[in-house]
DNA sequence: ACCATATATGGAAGCGTTTCCAGATGCCAA
DNA sequence: TTGGCATCTGGAAACGCTTCCATATATGGT
C-alpha cells in the first residue's frame, strides 16, 4: 500500500504539502496541487482512514442504527442514507438492532464509542432513557429519523397527519363505517408512532361526526401477514359492515387486501383500503396510500447529519408526505346506514 | 474521551500492560488484568478504533457489498452477516451498490482501499474483470456469496440443484406441462445464476423425458411484480395448459400466484407453483419452495470471512438447501395429455 | 544451588496522517 | 527601496494505540 510519503517524494514536496494538496485544506499553489494529484493518481494512492482519523479526529464515516432490515420502510431509508453518504465520500457503518437485548445494549455501550463514526443516524427506534443518554455522551451529532425523542434532534413525518389524511380521503368518498389497523401502543416507549397514527385517525373521524371509539380496529406488527390476520377478523366480524379501512402501514394494507380477496370481498367495490408508506408493491396492488417517501427521508437524514458533522447545526425537521390515489379506494355506495 | 493512558495510570501499570490486559494478547497476570479491566470499566474506556487500527493494522471491521436492499434475499443475507459480525465484536461497513455505475466504480477504486476494513464480503454481485482485479489488489480476504467467480473464494448454493429439486417435485407429483420463470441470462457476466437455474430445470425435465425447450417460460427481474407480469402471459397463452410452474425466486413465484388468483386460476387445483428462496411471505401464501436459508448464508459467510481475517484460510463452500412443501403444489390431475 | 525457561512488566519505537509553527518567497503600497 | 501582508512550503509534533525489545521475576528440572 502506497503511503503519503511516497506520493510526496514522487511529487518532490513534503508530506505536509502533499496532505494539503490532496485534502484541499490550507494553501497550496495550483502547480504543486496538480503535481501531487498526478503522483497520487499514478501510484494509486488512497488515504489510510485510520491514520487520517487519528490525526484529524474525523473518520468520514456515519453510523446508522436500524431495526429489522426485512421491513420495506427501513431498508428504503437505509438505501437513501447509503446513497447520499457514498456520494459525499463517507462510509456507512451499519448497526442492525435485533431482538437480542444484549447485542442491542452492546451497540450503545461499546460499538458506537470506538470513535469509528463522526455522527449517528437512528432509524425509527424506540430509545430508552439509558440509550438516549449514551447517544448524548457520544459527543457527536445524532439524528433520529422517524420519531421525536425527548432530547435528540429528530426528523419525522407528522404521524397524526398521515393517518388523518388517509381517513379524510375515505370520509370524503362518503365512507362512514371505517376500520383501522394499527400498531401495538403498549410498546410505545417514547415516540408513539402507533399512538400518533391512531390519534390522527381518531381526529379525522371525530371531525366528521363519527365516533372513533366505535371503529372496528385491530393491532398488528406492520407486516403483510400481520395485516392479513387482523383484516380477516375485521372483515369477518358480523355486524361490522366496513366499507373502508385505514392501515398504519402499506404492508398491513396489502395484507388486508389479500384477506379481502380470500374472503371474496371486492376492493374497492365493497371495501376501500388505504395504507401509509408508499411501498413499492403498492402499484401492483393498486393500493391507495399516503406516501412518505422513505428513500427521500433517508437522503434528507444523511444530508442533515453531514451538515451537522461539518458544523452547520439545525434542529427538528418536518418531512413531506402525500396522498397517492390508486384503485383500492372508491366512492362509498349509498346504503341504509349512511346518512 | 478517556484514553488508555488514563486507564493505565488508574490501574497503576504502564500503557503497554494495559493494552495487553484489555486485548488479551501477550502475558499479563490475572491480578493485573483484573485491575486494568476494572479501571477501564470504571472510567468507561473504549478503545479508539483509529489508533488501534493504525498501530495494529487491523480494523475489526468487515466491508459488505450488496445490491438492492429491497430484495428480500439480499437484506436477509445482510441480516445474517450483521448478526454474526456484531457478536464477534466487528463493525460492518456497508457498500450498497446502486445502478449508478460511477458510484459503483468509486466503491472499488477508493472506498475499499482506505483500509477501513479487514475483509470483504461480496453478496451476489456480478463482478466484472476490473472489479475482480481491484478486489485482489486489496490484499485482504474476500468472500463472494452467491456466485462462483473465477478467482475469488466463494460460497454458493448449487444453483442447478435448487431448480432441479423444484422441478423434480412437480414431476414427481405427476406434472408434465411445466412452465418456468427465470432471470435474464443476458446480464450473466460471470456467475450465471439465471443460466444455472435454467439448466437445473432443463435437466430435471429432460431426465423424465420432457422436452425443456417446449416448456413455456419467461424472463423477469426476480421481483413480485416481475413474476406477476410474466405469469399473466404464461397462464393466458392459449394452448399452453400449464399444470405446474417453477420460478427462480419466491418473489416471482408469489407474483405468479397473485396472477393466477386474478385470472381465476386455482392454486394448486389447476396449477402448482414452486419457488426458490425461503421467503418469509411463503408461509402466508402457502408457497412450496426450495429454501436456501439466506440468513444462515449470511452467518456462514461472516464466519468464513472472520476465520480468513484471523488467518485460517479455506476455499469454496457449498451451502445447504431443502424443499419445503406447502399448499401451492398438489398431485397433477390426470388429463388427456398426460401419459 | 543453579541454569534454562516461562511469565510479567515497562520503555520506546512505530503506524500514516494532519496541523501548528516558522521560515521563505512574492507582491503591493508607500 | 523597504515594510507589511498574503501565499506557499517544510519540519516536527501530535493523535492513541500496539508491539518489539529488554529487563525482572517466578518456575522447574537436575
Amino acid at each position: 500500500m502506497v503511503s503519503l510519503d511516497e506520493v510526496a517524494r514522487a511529487a518532490g514536496v513534503s508530506s505536509a504539502t502533499a496532505s494539503r494538496a490532496l485534502s484541499g485544506r490550507g494553501h497550496v499553489s495550483a502547480v504543486t496541487r496538480n503535481r501531487v494529484s498526478e503522483a497520487a493518481e499514478a501510484l494509486g494512492y488512497v488515504v489510510s482512514s485510520a491514520a487520517s482519523s487519528l490525526a484529524s479526529g474525523r473518520s468520514r464515516s456515519i453510523g446508522v442504527i436500524t431495526p429489522d432490515l426485512h421491513r420495506w420502510f427501513f431498508n428504503s431509508v437505509l438505501t437513501g442514507i447509503s446513497d447520499t453518504l457514498t456520494r459525499a465520500g463517507y462510509d456507512l457503518t451499519l448497526y442492525n438492532v435485533t431482538s437480542d437485548p444484549q447485542l442491542r445494549r452492546e451497540i450503545f455501550r461499546a460499538f458506537l464509542r470506538r470513535r469509528r463514526v463522526d455522527g449517528v443516524v437512528v432509524v425509527a427506534l424506540e430509545l430508552d432513557e439509558w440509550e438516549t443518554e449514551q447517544l448524548h455522551g457520544l459527543g457527536m451529532p445524532v439524528v433520529v429519523l422517524g420519531g421525536r425523542p425527548r432530547e435528540l434532534p429528530g426528523m419525522a413525518i407528522d404521524d397524526q397527519g398521515v393517518t388523518r389524511l388517509a381517513a379524510e380521503h375515505l370520509l370524503t368518498l362518503g365512507h362512514r363505517e371505517i376500520g383501522y389497523i394499527g400498531g401495538d401502543q403498549a410498546f410505545d416507549v417514547d415516540y408513539h408512532v402507533p399512538t400518533q397514527r391512531r390519534e390522527g385517525f381518531n381526529h379525522a373521524l371525530a371531525a366528521r361526526g363519527c365516533d372513533p371509539q366505535q371503529a372496528p380496529s385491530g393491532v398488528a406488527d406492520f407486516t403483510i401477514p400481520g395485516g392479513y390476520a387482523v383484516a380477516k377478523k375485521l372483515f369477518g366480524t358480523p355486524g361490522a359492515d366496513l366499507t373502508g379501512l385505514v392501515a398504519a402501514s402499506d404492508e398491513m394494507a396489502i395484507g388486508a387486501m389479500l384477506a379481502a380477496k380470500d374472503l371474496g370481498i371486492q376492493v374497492p367495490q365493497q371495501v376501500s383500503v388505504v395504507g401509509v408508506d408508499g411501498h413499492e408493491l403498492g402499484e401492483l396492488f393498486g393500493l391507495t396510500t399516503v406516501d412518505q417517501h422513505p428513500v427521500g427521508q433517508g437522503r434528507i437524514a444523511a444530508e442533515h447529519i453531514l451538515a451537522r458533522v461539518e458544523g452547520e447545526g439545525n434542529g427538528h425537521t418536518d418531512l413531506p408526505f402525500e396522498l397517492v390515489v390508486r384503485s383500492s379506494t372508491a366512492v362509498a355506495k349509498k346504503t341504509a346506514q349512511s346518512e
